[in-house]
DNA sequence: TTTTCATATGAAAGAGAATTCATATTTATT
DNA sequence: AATAAATATGAATTCTCTTTCATATGAAAA
């Protein structure tokens, strides 16, 4: 892209949608959201939970916090990380819904999908 | 990463998500989605009326089209692009929701946030 | 007050998706 | 049949986000 980025198409209001959905769009952050669904956790038991390094879930805890998908409070040296729930989780079952109804399954997309 | 690619940590559901929400976050295909919400069109109709060159709507296009956001009929040599709203609408309006109630405006994540 | 535990941060490298541009394909029109 | 219009495709490049890893910061424990 030459002059504006490409986040300046989105104009002021959609600056949220691209942070939200960047966010949704990483593996791990959904694996997060998903552990933090159960339970609220520190950094250190998502990442012994989740089996990832350390600075990998601060790193991600950080954008997911940004746009207030998770918050977080002090407890002694630790964070506990809370999942904000009434956005995400009517937001999944939007999508499954559509898994099921609309892709009927074959929402997998093989191949002809420039997303891997 | 080493072994498993990154999309291997979904699992087999959550391709879904990864693909879902890729597509979602970026501007041009929200742009595109937000186009269609109105009324809608064909590749050169998107093209023009958002002034982009045409095979980047068409790949964008394939993309929508693959997790079903979107879907296409042929009208001669036109493809006319529609897109489906049951599943994409209500995420919109949890978002705006979420934009106003809980992030009370200060959404955009100035300078603290990984995504740019 | 030194050590240890818990988390955050920065910057370079890596990975994945978007863009670009040339060209192919497909369908209509002449 | 040849041309034109509409869209799709492929591959190289570019862009953005993620990962990595070393280190910094902050808070409790010894």
């Amino acid at each position: 892209m030459k002059k504006s980025s490409k986040k300046k198409e989105y104009k002021k209001l959609d600056k949220t949608y691209h942070v939200f959905f960047t966010n949704l769009a990483n593996p791990l952050k959904i694996n997060i959201i998903l552990s933090l669904k159960r339970k609220k956790k520190s950094v250190t038991e998502l990442s012994k939970s989740l089996n990832i390094e350390q600075s990998k879930i601060s790193h991600a805890l950080t954008s997911l916090k940004c746009c207030k998908i998770v918050h977080a409070k002090k407890k002694g040296r630790k964070r506990i990380y809370e999942l904000n729930k009434e956005t995400i989780l009517p937001m999944f079952k939007l999508i499954n819904k559509h898994a099921k109804t609309v892709c009927k399954g074959d929402c997998v997309c093989k191949g002809d999908c420039t997303i891997k």
